[in-house]
DNA sequence: TTGTAAGCGTTATCAC
DNA sequence: GTGATAACGCTTACAA
């Protein structure tokens, strides 16, 4: 087993400084014609890289991302990662992954954990913990330490940063929209608990669509999920909500659901009941997941583009990075004035499927 | 904007050394109970915490992990990270993680750029194109260089490390067998081309439980999808050839797919042609996953457990990785013994849901 | 009880 | 053209 060789070691199988050696693979025209050929012949045949740690240490940077998220089991998320890595990777950074599982403490540990050194910045989606308890400190404590942060999705006015956001409000208008366009007279809400800034959010743009065409928002036709349940194993529960809901109110012609599950499970319901979708009932999702790909009839949905979202986020954090550098070779200072954050929207986009007409 | 504050920084502000500052934190005794004091105060006072890197560079070891997956906007992989998240966070590790995307050369350079001091072990699942090739070297030099390896799912003999697998073999075997206990007569395989292992060793086991049960195996009933076709983006060429496949056998009474979207696939074309599911044929997927569970009807699976075999892979690398320790510490030397590596069979398990009778 | 110094692997500055 | 030295932030013999 040969360990990874170190300037230090060819400095002196080959009877230099290690600092000839240094110069001589940085193609440095100090060194001579004769004593570059040998050492990156030397280097070449030990295979050696420079170690990426000393690297960090000495630049202060370790061109490295950290990622911090709810969860990852899970289609929006990772496709966001996805984007991430693709930018990170072609901008020669790499990505660090923790998981918040939505809770407030591993959120603030995994944090802190990553900000002793690890990365140089961070993009993140908020866990609903912290939403819920409306305390963001550490964020802010990370950006005063001068650790950059782009938020993505579930953002907060409450920090001062860049975000990459989907346009909740008019994804959800132009949905519901699009269902009074295909002549939905009573169109249903299923949609989370307020706290979640998105789940919000998509509700307003329900209302205002309503309000816009016309039409008078019926409290009985919003169904809020309480997702305490830990839904996502408790279809039975989810499910039998749904058919309550549905029975107690059959002029329901239109189902707006604010994610992919509750449409999908929304669907089967209606299927069980005996209503035929699209003729009977016609039913929009929020977030384009493999669920409304291969759901039968397969959903209708408003398309969040995560990939993209994690590009832009990606090329947003880098670009502030890279920004940060180039101040202080010019100034000197990075102390200087207090920059302005971007916010940036993605358009959504409505993919028409079966689920519609 | 406050940096991060440094030992050196503290030992200037008390007028002390940096090492009594460094030995003061860790609650050295040879440092007075008076100074310790002070020192700890100010510290918690300016929130400090040691650099990461400085520790890694100094320890020659990271505490992280590197994860490298062809692919994370899938169920069975993000469930694996889950798993090793988990666990590596549990004993003190971070994860990183880096994408092949299917690619040979984006997993070399992959390797190499985690290889060169940013983890101390990898966790990661061979990209097709690398299998297609069967090329190994990067692997094999990463150990040699000092570096283990956990591979998990899709393994290898050529490289000699410790593996984590389900029994593909047994998975297949097991649910062609509940088919022909449920009575079917004419199972059908639909799976992938022989050269990712997993497809070919679940083919096995759906010939062996045929022969087992004294059924002759048709090739007729057996259909290849040539996933270069990008089936994942081109769900109607897939279904077309399914409905194909099925058309051509009218007497296929069951079938048992090698992953979730060909069963789901054939599920609905099933339904399309008029087949009633389960009775008129019955359908058996591999990986369980989202689709499964929201399919409708629901789909019968064998579950891989992805979770688990994440958990039991970070554990199998983070022992090894702190055996080397122990071993250096005894023995002043790590180049002793080749080590005997551990090869991990995860039992699978059949969920049972609508589309068995 | 405290401080000095070496070392982890690099690069950059400056001297020879 | 080459090398010594300092520095990044930390730990730990070893000296004082």
């Amino acid at each position: 087993m040969k360990r990874k060789i170190t300037l230090k070691q060819i400095a002196k199988e080959l009877d230099v400084s290690i600092s000839t050696v240094s110069k001589a693979l940085s193609n440095s025209k100090e060194i001579s014609e004769d004593t570059t050929q040998k050492i990156q012949a030397f280097a070449k045949l030990y295979n050696y890289r420079p170690n990426n740690i000393a690297l960090s240490l000495k630049n202060r940077k370790t061109k490295t991302i950290g990622i911090l998220i709810p969860e990852i089991v899970h289609h929006f998320f990772s496709t966001v990662i996805r984007g991430i890595e693709r930018v990170a990777n072609r901008r020669g950074y790499n990505v660090i992954v923790g998981l918040s599982n939505e809770s407030f403490t591993k959120e603030i540990i995994n944090m802190e954990l990553l900000a002793n050194g690890s990365i140089d910045g961070f993009i993140l989606s908020i866990s609903k913990e912290t939403l819920l308890k409306q305390d963001y400190h550490h964020f802010n404590a990370t950006i005063n330490q001068g650790i950059p942060i782009v938020m993505f999705d579930r953002v907060v006015n409450e920090v001062d940063c860049d975000k990459v956001i989907v346009d909740d409000f008019k994804g959800a208008f132009n949905a519901v929209e699009s269902l009074i366009d295909k002549n939905c007279k009573n169109i249903a809400l299923i949609t989370t608990m307020d706290y979640v800034s998105v789940g919000k959010l998509r509700t307003q743009g329900y209302l205002e669509a309503l309000e816009e065409h016309k039409m008078v928002a019926d409290s009985n036709l919003i169904l809020k999920i309480d997702d305490s349940l830990d839904v996502e194993n408790n279809l039975d529960v989810l499910e039998a909500e749904i058919a309550q809901f549905l029975k107690s109110n059959p002029n329901i012609d239109g189902i707006f659901a604010v994610n992919e599950l509750y449409a999908v499970s929304a669907m089967k319901v209606a299927k069980k009941i005996g209503l035929q979708i699209p003729d009977d009932i016609q039913v929009i999702g929020f977030t384009d997941g493999v669920l409304s790909k291969h759901a039968s009839p397969s959903l209708t949905t408003v398309s969040q583009h995560g990939q993209k979202i994690g590009e832009q986020a990606a090329n947003l954090l880098i670009d502030r990075l890279e920004a940060e550098d180039a101040e202080i070779d010019q100034y000197f200072s990075s102390s200087s004035r207090k920059p302005s954050y971007i916010k940036m929207v993605i358009e959504t986009e409505i993919i028409e499927r079966e689920s519609t007409k």
